[in-house]
DNA sequence: TTCAATGGGATAAAAAACGTCCAGCTAGAA
DNA sequence: TTCTAGCTGGACGTTTTTTATCCCATTGAA
């Protein structure tokens, strides 16, 4: 941030915020021309009538075009999308954010997006987006890819970019079948990231709940096995974030499991690992699936959680995560984790 | 004009004009600081209101300060206006109409200021301060400086920093008093240059319409002969550019002058010469005071004129105007310049 | 051909901005 | 010292803008 630009805020105060709207705005209608006004207002979490005051301005500079099919950006539009990029971020001060999220959280690297997913969709799939990217940079180097479930894992595939195919590259699912919705569930994802990639995916098929020798007895499957080992192999893995609670109640955990997460402080979940608040094993889903000794392995680990929901649930796992971790997620987030971390200090 | 000023002009429109009018206020508060709401919106030509709102505003982000005495600006104000300054002139264009005027009007050397002084009082404080600053770097080379009468011409005498007295300035009545007010006459304008820079002056006192004997009579007078020759040794002069019905009636002309002036077409007035739309003498009065031939001796010409009201005036004098004249104006001024000039072209 | 989604138009209600006073206070002039 | 001009802050009725929702003709895809 220039002396100028500071000066600018400092006479124009309002200005911020406004050009944060609107470039918003302006990036969403870009992410899904062509749109409507109803539908964008739904995804920018805005009224219609925001909305509308806010494309006619666009449409008046030029930046858009409104046909009967819907809005879309101009060449003009796309320029200004460029050329505002960092001067957004660095408006936002989430360059700043990320520095300090990377001494909190004890990580190398932090992505911070604008905004905030629990407030305006589109913002989840501007982390996909992120992270797709990232993920995307790692595949000349590494093949075998593990990826867990969850809606977040969902909005990276659908970001991911078809470009030429890649057969070497191998995306395995983390987990098996958690009780999730199918959708959403490791086994789904991993499809979807090989299908968009033009790589091969494994899944992990295996009921919920087994008892101990059933268990036990289910290891020695060659087919199982042979996931296990995949699992050593492992160069990246890709996993979300939850909320304990959130993720007991979605998984439909048994009454025991769920008392025994509460009664542990479980607040955030990774790989079907439960942690309390200093990042402490309080509870793991007893079923196959990759280890978190075997996620320490990894050469490169990217975690993707965003929204100010899941603030609590981060800084649990950052605890004790493994360093070479990175971190997509959002300013709601970001903010949250940092305020939460200044009111701990005043303690 | 950076590439991202200009997308972000893009994105928000409205800021231009905010930005350029809290700037004035701002920088009119630096000037009559302390001033109160009532005065300031009277200078700053806004309503009382909208001094209020920005006021207020400028007070929360700590630029302002209010007292009982008035507003003042504070350090970060004043920073602000340093900073900006060179960002202000960039975004009203006026450097572009800088290079457009100078084309126009066949001078080498034109400053405009922001805005327009027919609607700004203050604004016409901003040119006598410009053409101020642009005198005071000719001191050390010059010191004959003749100068003329005006509203103009005596907001430059009220801008002149008092510094170190220099003795070897001398300044000269360009005319003698020609039916102007008392205040604005050159004899008065010149005890003022010479009061401020501590320099001398010499005035020039000759009552108007002489009879042709009489006239003759008079410039063979030692006092008269001395003034004419002093005319030929000026080195600069600084003059302003008047409407021509407007000059006649604030002198009160004669019948027969005003009917000269009229029928003659002419458009503009400087030194005591009109002219017509061409620049062609359309008539002189007929007093002692400094040739046009003098005038165009010099070593430089500084023609201080501003507000849209000016444009034609300033158009009709630059048609002959010496080349080494410089063009102290504003923005109001040369927007009209420029647009009567295309519609001249467009015909 | 049907149908869902689009931009544009319209309107009543709510909110913000505006113009204009006045009261009380203070600093500097008389 | 008293007086006065000029200042801020508060108030309030009026005007203008913004907002929340409709509806409608059109269009492009299913």
């Amino acid at each position: 941030m220039d002396a100028l630009s500071v000066a600018q805020r400092k006479l124009m105060p309002e200005m911020s915020e406004l050009l944060k709207k609107r470039y918003q705005i302006l990036q969403t209608i870009n992410f899904e021309q062509p749109i409507g006004r109803r539908t964008l207002s739904e995804i920018a979490g805005a009224t219609e009538r925001e909305i509308r005051k806010e494309t006619d301005l666009l449409r008046n500079q030029q930046l858009i075009e409104m046909k009967t099919a819907g809005m879309t950006v101009t060449s003009q539009g796309l320029e200004v999308l460029e050329k505002l990029k960092v001067f957004v971020r660095e408006m936002s001060g989430l360059t700043d954010m990320e520095i300090q999220l990377q001494t909190i959280l004890g990580i190398s690297n932090v992505v911070i997006l604008p905004q905030d997913s629990d407030e305006i969709l589109a913002v989840k799939s501007h982390i996909g987006k992120e992270a797709a990217r990232l993920l995307e940079t790692l595949f000349g180097r590494y093949e075998k890819i593990a990826v867990t479930g969850g809606s977040t894992m969902a909005a990276i595939s659908k970001e991911l970019s078809i470009g030429k195919p890649n057969r070497a590259l191998q995306f395995i699912a983390a987990r098996g079948g958690l009780g999730e919705d199918v959708l959403h569930q490791a086994n789904t994802i991993a499809s979807a990231f090989a299908e968009k990639t033009g790589g091969s995916f494994k899944t992990l098929y295996l009921p919920d709940h087994l008892s101990a020798e059933a268990f036990e007895m289910m290891m020695k499957e060659p087919v199982i096995k042979e996931m296990m080992d995949l699992y050593d192999q492992t160069d990246v893995v890709v996993h979300g974030i939850g909320n304990a609670e959130e993720m007991a109640v979605r998984r439909h955990s048994s009454l025991e499991e769920v008392e025994k997460i509460r009664s542990g402080g479980a607040v955030s979940e990774a790989f079907g690992y439960y942690f309390d608040k200093d990042g402490k094993i309080v509870y793991r889903i007893r079923t196959a699936g990759i280890q978190l000794e075997q996620v320490q392995n990894a050469s490169t680990i990217l975690a993707v959680a965003g929204g100010g929901s899941k603030a609590r649930a981060i800084l649990s796992y950052f605890k004790n995560a493994p360093n070479p971790t990175v971190l997509v997620t959002d300013e709601g987030a970001a903010r949250k984790i940092i305020e939460l971390t200044k009111k701990l200090e005043e303690l």
